[in-house]
DNA sequence: AGATGAATGTGAGACAAACTCATAATTCTC
DNA sequence: GAGAATTATGAGTTTGTCTCACATTCATCT
């Protein structure tokens, strides 16, 4: 049984107008080409369709049946097509984001409440389990964007500018370092460092100052989540290293203090790394956008 | 956007095959034909359907928008080519009864009920509405099959005579009549007659008894159900005149007798009335077989 | 009945779309 | 880097669908 779309757009016309020739204005074909085309599946299928006997045409039961299914198939294909018309103009699409550094779910899900307000039609996602190689994952299009303070030179991928922050010591008030004005390598010597569950080289105080100074805390505790970093500070379970956006946000304002690393303080920068053949898309270059206006809410709070 | 069910397939063969190569051997196309296919739908739709970056080939997001519809719709219409292969081998169809004599329920029902063990694909009714005019609902393919006692010669139609029966008279145990061997039509000058609601032209009383005779009954009353007719004669509110198959039925044993209408009893063929195109169908004649197996028991009751 | 009008059906040819064949260009694997 | 596997491309053929022009059918009116 060859069946096209075709066929069941004529039928449901046919069926709707009450007669080939309307039907074939509606279709834009001529009344012979309805006549040839209905011929043509009745010969195929070996069924009638209409009932010629009586003059305006009417659906025979196999008629009714495939106009059953006409009505069934013809909207879900109007509204793939519209979702594709959609992705087209660029008003839907996908962005499935990998954070390579742990703390920036911080800063990025408000941003991304507020980009799913602006553009509702595209898929949004935050996949964290990514962060081992994400780059890969954005070439084999796992991911729509990265954000990394490590660009690298790929062929096909774009490091953009997000904003600078700045990894700050944090340390209960009562701790003895909280009376320095800034923080050195060699002051973590006798710390216990709290940090996130990742290898060393995605850590801010090792890439940045430990490991260049060849220094080892005294002890590592590895924890998940970030409130609890700040809770285990402030109980003077130990000391860690943030980026300054997360110590400022209000909701975490508890009995800790920060300090710079080094006299002149630590500048990181961060960046949204995308494919080039997305960059020119609409929802992406949004996106970026807010990223850097919460930076900015973040940085003057 | 132009899609054909040719793409829903080939998206899904490609998918499942995880190659192109693979994929247009079991579309029994070449590997060329579909990625042209593929091509031109990406084209024409401007969004990138498959990636191609990496060696097998992988659906993107709005490739796997596509493939969700294929996986929707393709089996929907395999189902109703499905339905169509059995409509064309006979398996299946539809049988749709009109009956203009009111009893024929009584025996009809019974055929029906075992028809629809052998063919329960054939959309069964009986539609008591069409009494009217069914023969012309025939030829306008409303109903398959109309139980007639009056054959006509009609192009188009045939009549199949289906079995013979007596219209008999029935009256309470206790009526005058019940003492007689026969009724005549001048017997029912004072009865009250209990009878269906439609045109005397269409009870056999009439047709075949009392208009002929000329003859009045004292009055008429119309009742719609054959059980509620019994059950009204048995409590001696007036006489009723029903096919013989009706009274033989052991479920409307109560008391009342029947007696043969004049000396020699009258006797009516009942005819099943079908499109000649569907007296081929097999359906069609296993119906009519069955429907005089049924008059077979009934009579011999 | 025959005429009239409004449908639908038919046949031939035009045209476009989809396929095949042969071959080029990739990418993966060892 | 060579070879294998996979996909892409271009040219030419085939298939199928459409249009055009006309025949046919059916319903209605006088």
């Amino acid at each position: 049984m060859h069946l096209e779309f075709r066929h069941l757009r004529s039928i449901k016309a046919i069926h709707e107008c009450g007669s080939l020739a309307r039907a074939a204005d509606q279709l834009y074909i001529t009344q012979s080409a309805l006549s040839h085309q209905i011929k043509g599946l009745e010969d195929q299928t070996g069924v009638e369709l209409f009932i010629r006997r009586s003059k305006p045409m009417r659906l025979s039961p196999a008629g009714l049946r495939l106009l059953r299914l006409a009505e069934q198939v013809l909207p879900q294909v109007e509204a793939t097509a519209a979702e594709f018309a959609a992705l087209r103009d660029g008003k839907s699409g996908r962005m499935h984001i990998a954070i390579e550094c742990h703390a920036c779910f911080e800063w990025l899900f408000p941003v991304l409440e507020g980009f799913r307000k602006t553009w509702p039609d595209v898929d949004v996602d935050i996949r964290p389990g990514l962060a081992f190689d994400a780059l890969p994952a954005l070439d084999r299009e796992d991911v729509d964007l990265v954000v990394s303070s490590d660009p690298e030179d790929l062929p096909g991928v774009e490091f953009v500018e997000l904003f600078d922050y700045n990894p700050v010591f944090v340390a209960s008030a009562q701790h003895p370092l909280a009376s320095q004005d800034y923080v050195t390598a060699a002051d973590f010597r006798d710390q216990t460092l709290i940090s996130y569950p990742v290898e060393r080289s995605r850590l801010d105080v090792f890439s940045q100052l430990l490991t260049p100074a060849k220094v080892e805390p005294a002890a590592i505790r590895q924890v998940e989540l970030t409130a609890v970093i700040l809770l285990l500070v402030a109980s003077n379970r130990g000391v860690a290293v943030l980026p300054d956006w997360v110590v400022r946000e209000v909701k975490y304002s508890s009995d800790y203090v920060t300090r710079p690393l080094t006299e002149t303080g630590i500048t990181r920068r961060l960046f949204a790394a995308v494919r080039e053949t997305d960059l020119d898309k609409e929802y992406v270059q949004e996106l970026i956008r807010l990223a850097r206006v919460e930076a900015r809410k973040l940085q003057s709070a």
